[in-house]
DNA sequence: CGGTTTTTGGCAAACGTTTGCTATGCATCG
DNA sequence: CGATGCATAGCAAACGTTTGCCAAAAACCG
């Protein structure tokens, strides 16, 4: 469009290679050395290469130079489902730590959403078996397969995160969660609660089944039996956290025995239902003890404070990635290991010891 | 590694058009077409080359075709600092929609962070230049620039979001800031509020300014003085709202002349400020009105329930999507234009009359 | 049935890098 | 002083597609 006749000779197409080659005085090659490799051509070349290339505005063509080398910087994170709940930041975080450190690495962050239909599946297969990508971090349960082709066979290093799928043979980048949550139960049986209400995430989900189980490890450790605790919900996922906790609002409202500590899958669950029990006259804590799972900086900030166990987002993102840039750099397929970092409990106004 | 005699050929490298024309009997460029173009080839060869392909689980190379055609099929979306905030889902929320979006064109979305560093900018500028992508969103008011090269003549198209930037020549989606809060302001007004605390964004941010410029319009158009409306914030980034809020508290509980109502910038400050004040004993909306600006679905779960303007995002999201996709289309560039999408008031129980 | 148009398929040249191999220059060594 | 080695630079062949151009075949027309 507009000719500037100054340093920058931007044409439309963008300066090549070869231009900076020639303008330098030297040979493609050359310049392909200077620019990437340590110390193949003579500092003096390489100093007059820089400058023509700056002058140059001169950017290497990420395509070509992946198309000869055979791989691509891009790493895809698979999301299943929605990428935002309620009010818990957990995705977002999980996002933002792993694109920082990616770019640490040299590496770009691209975003696959893995949601129920073939399309998207077929969609990250693509991407995987084009070579678009070099890596992926997935963060569902199911792996992609279509036609015979799977994510599992591309060959590309993968990590999970969140859930544990090292059965499945992929390094995975877990927290505690079944021991966090037993280790809160055990402490509201110490504070004297003896009848539970837990909020449950769908059934047969990894984090739900993990976090009931740490309730009910923490019973039977106790000599409670199973039917110490109620559940509620189970029948919807994770992002409609809120709809969960409210309608487990109303079955608390028909519980005659009524429960005196609730244990919540998530901070959206814990949030809507403390809202709508208070509003039908429970008291928290002192009718009703809450603790929810994630660590929504939001819960600080409601009424009573909220006590919740914080997953750590950001350490996890960092790890999932040192594990898959870990990988790359390997010819081998390490066996699949577990890694583990420990959520920790922020205790606050929300539990207090049984009224009676 | 394993190799399995059926149908799957899968050597490590994975199947090529040359495979998949040597097994349908036909010329590589043949395959080509038959895959990408419509009419080109006979409906029958058509058949057996796709037959082919899939039996060899042939996916065709991305790079290869990005450099042969000098286009890639992917979108960057450029974010400013900070993926999450406090309880706010704007971010996710346009990313997901934007995604969903593009994936339907058949387009990829990479997630590009503008930080504060010039290694971010120049992270960005790498990309756009090197060819990885094919035109950008922008959620920041600065459009990266160094050492003379710049996004803006990069020859990209490019989209803002949320921030009006049709004076730097963007395609601009929008809401309506000014707007949407100078009506809430005057609804304050006709309630019967005279005296207004506004919590701020950061100091000349385009938000911030459209915002305060809103309730500004409001006063005005009632007659009251400039001096109806304290401030309080304004050195802290949107990412930080739950300080802002808190900070605010502080601010207000010192006044000795109260506000009757308080317009906050984002529902962050206004969750952890009503959280903060409520703890001083003020009642809301009793003594104080409160009302903010995202839409978080929390909001609904606060006590009192959160008045909020609602951002439309998704449609934001798609808008974008569709004027960067047709901008991809042509060859013009279109002239700037601001594309307004409407924010409309959730109304709930935190506003009222004021008391005396 | 020869000539003309239309369809269909193949050849080979791009796209912009990287890199193995070779050529050159220069210093070092026997 | 000739031979040997080492550093540096250049040539050209990849990487896996797409696509302009041409050839062959088929269909159509007079």
């Amino acid at each position: 469009m507009n000719k500037n006749k100054d340093v920058v000779g931007e044409e439309s197409s963008g300066a090549l290679m070869a231009d900076v080659a020639r303008l330098a005085g030297v040979a493609i090659s050359t310049v392909s050395r200077a620019l990437a490799n340590p110390g193949r051509v003579n500092e003096k070349t390489r100093a007059k290469i820089n400058a023509a290339a700056r002058q140059l505005g001169y950017t290497p063509n990420a395509m070509a130079r992946g198309l000869r080398v055979g791989k691509s910087n891009i790493i895809m994170i698979i999301l299943p489902g929605s990428l935002y709940y309620g009010a818990s930041q957990i995705i977002p975080q999980v996002l933002q730590s792993i694109n920082k450190s990616l770019i640490q690495g040299g590496y770009n962050l691209m975003i696959a959403n893995l949601d129920r239909d073939e399309i998207s599946e077929r969609h990250i297969l693509d991407l995987a078996f084009g070579g678009s990508v070099r890596g992926a971090i997935i963060l569902s349960s199911k792996l992609p397969e279509v036609d015979g082709r799977s994510l599992a066979n591309s060959g590309l290093p993968i990590v999970s995160m969140l859930l544990d799928m090292s059965d499945a043979g992929l390094q995975s980048v877990i927290t505690n969660d079944r021991e966090a949550v037993r280790d809160v139960t055990a402490e509201l049986i110490r504070l004297g609660h003896r009848r539970f209400f837990y909020l449950a995430g769908p059934e047969g989900n990894y984090h739900d089944v993990e976090r009931y189980g740490g309730v009910l490890e923490a019973l039977e450790a106790a000599g409670l039996s199973e039917g110490s605790v109620r559940r509620s919900g189970g029948h919807l996922d994770y992002q409609h956290g809120f709809d969960i906790g409210v309608q487990a609002a109303d079955d608390f409202a028909e519980l005659t025995e009524r429960p005196t500590a609730v244990i919540a899958t998530s901070d959206d669950m814990a949030i809507s239902f403390v809202s709508r029990v208070q509003r039908r006259g429970v008291s928290i804590p002192g009718d009703l003890s809450v603790v929810s799972f994630d660590g929504s900086p939001v819960c600080e900030f409601c009424s009573p404070p909220l006590s919740t166990i914080k997953q750590p987002v950001e350490e996890m993102g960092r790890a999932a990635v040192d594990l898959l840039l870990g990988a790359i750099g390997q010819t081998q397929t390490t066996a699949a290991v577990r890694t583990v970092i420990r959520s920790s409990l922020i205790p606050r106004e929300s539990i207090a010891a049984p009224k009676s």
